[in-house]
DNA sequence: ATGAAAGCGCTAACAT
DNA sequence: ATGTTAGCGCTTTCAT
């Protein structure tokens, strides 16, 4: 910066407004048109670049956040990540992205934001037992947060679903509507040791029915699509097997229609399949997958809460719904496509 | 630091030793056990937290490093993260992801370095075709940089697969064997203005057979699997439509899958489908996804690479191979399951 | 085995 | 409209 100023006969304070370029006040005003066009000359010519880590410093302030995923892969992440930067990008700030597939990433994603290398943190989908518990105490500490889940807000924000569970019951009601009885679900945890929102729903509706919930009819993997394949060709290999199948995911709907596929059945007169999330590949799939979902997600208003929380840290948690569940029947339950 | 200092009874220098754990030299010598602990024992009390941007200004050095992707959805963008971030964990470095979806995007994110908030970057298949500029420039400029794409060396590092053209090639020969004629090709770019290393292996096979390169049989889009469906569909369409598809991803392949299923069309008996990339999901669609592939990839070199040129920015850029390409038949061209 | 102090590059309060 | 200067919190050389 030196060099610059003296570059274009100027004081460091002068290049320090130009290149800065402050939003809020003393900006524009102070520097003439003509001493800026020779500061921003002198930059050109010397090929200077700012010194973000002694910018940050001194600002106390990164003008950055952190998206924190368990993994890349899931496929609402990349609509999510794009609808949450371009509101930050709209803001002022930047985003980047960490992958925190065990709790001790996540700990030390976390752990960025404290060491000042970024303003706050937006949490996605971390289904993990102890993230609530590491979530809380980062929150504790003056961490900006915003968790996409449906924990209980504790100095973060939680952006979650809203009548998740009506569009699964609605999902079970038409399965049951069809003359389905033995109907088996794909959650995401590998055991039940562990309560899952979504199995819950499943088991409510069903006993509301009057149906038995076996657990022999109950697999995990539904995060990954292999791991439900696999769950789902555990099923249909079952003696006396599901003639329908509720998944807790899109992708381990459509891994359970390949497998009933190769096990040679058809969809959905030999197996019905339901999933969850709405994915856009459920309407290419063949038979076109029945969903429960939201119509149209919009992850914008997560950016939204941490923009707001960034402005007042001590403002209380809050629950704010994001997205609106409904279910869309679909070929891979009805045979027909009644909507898409 | 001066709090930890007072309250271990100590100077900020030992706290910064003890806290700052050089790997290097005069690390572990330096301060006593009892001292450390004394140290220890004060951040503990204090709430301490290293400022990472002072630290960083003065190290001159982040030990961060930059994955840059053009989108998150890719199907092996997972895989490749995982296996980078876990060869630069080990070697004490962390890693952030910056989605570019277009030049401009990956311009700003590459100006993160000289900005000095990462040490260098790895660049995922940014296809656009500006991008090498953007390439060049940046490592003209001293970024450290590793490019996983068939980009010439320029000052960076290119890691890419070996035997495309070879892998592709035996596709191609596959399909006339069983022969097809008609061969329809569904590639990455949305027209054929710019040439496209897999639409001239494709090209020259066809050509080598003596079949003609039609260009209503072209079609883009194999990276979004909604753009690879309609493209697929258009083909499909046709009054005299292609018996076999060519598509230059696995994603694509699959896509084409449903849209011939959905036009009621038997595969591979009324259209055999290959894709390219051999992704897991190839072996779990049905019929299972004939591709051109690596059998197991693993970029962890690409890591390493960077590795290197982080400790030698001088080096002249070289290509290397992180993956070898062969060509696995399966139920989609052949109709029986003769390789998984 | 430990401490004093310079300075990394920048911003912003306070001059003028 | 522009300049002076005191730090932001840390590392590291040089002393002791």
């Amino acid at each position: 910066m030196a060099d610059v100023a003296r570059e274009a006969n100027v004081s460091v304070t002068t290049v320090s407004y130009v290149i800065g370029g402050r939003r809020g006040s003393p900006a524009g005003d102070r520097i003439s048109a003509d001493t800026r066009q020779r500061v921003l000359d002198a930059v050109e010519t010397i090929g200077y670049r700012v010194n973000l880590p002694a910018r940050n410093l001194r600002r106390q302030r990164t003008d950055h956040v952190l998206l924190l995923i368990d993994r890349l892969a899931s496929p609402f992440s990349q609509h999510a990540a794009a609808d949450i930067e371009s509101v930050l990008i709209r803001n002022g700030l930047t985003m980047s992205i960490v992958i925190c597939p065990t709790p001790a990433r996540l700990q030390s994603a976390l752990d960025m934001i404290p060491g000042r290398l970024a303003d706050g943190a937006i949490v996605l989908g971390s289904s993990n037992p102890i993230t609530p518990d590491i979530l809380v105490r980062a929150a504790a500490q003056g961490v900006p947060l915003v968790s996409v889940s449906t924990l209980v807000p504790d100095g973060f924000d939680v952006a979650q679903t809203h009548d998740e569970d009506l569009a699964i019951g609605q999902a079970i009601d038409h399965l049951v509507e069809l003359g389905h009885k033995r109907i088996a679900f794909i959650g995401h945890l590998p055991d039940q040791s562990r309560p899952e929102t979504r199995f819950e729903s499943f088991r409510q509706r069903l006993l509301g029915h009057g149906l038995p919930v076996d657990h022999t009819f109950v697999r995990g993997g539904a995060r990954v699509r292999h791991d439900a394949y696999i769950g789902a060709r555990s099923l249909l290999d079952l003696t006396s097997s599901p003639t329908a199948v509720f998944s807790a995911s899109d992708i381990g709907g459509i891994a359970t229609i390949w497998a009933a596929q190769r096990s040679g059945r058809r969809i959905p007169d030999d197996l019905a399949v339901i999933g969850c999330g709405n994915i856009d590949e459920c309407r290419l799939v063949f038979p076109s997958l029945s969903s429960a979902g939201p119509a149209q997600p919009d992850y914008s208003m997560v950016a939204t809460l941490l923009l707001q929380r960034l402005r007042d840290p001590a403002r209380p948690g809050e629950r704010h719904v994001f997205e609106r569940w409904m279910f869309f029947p679909r070929e891979s339950s009805t045979g027909s496509l009644l909507s898409t």
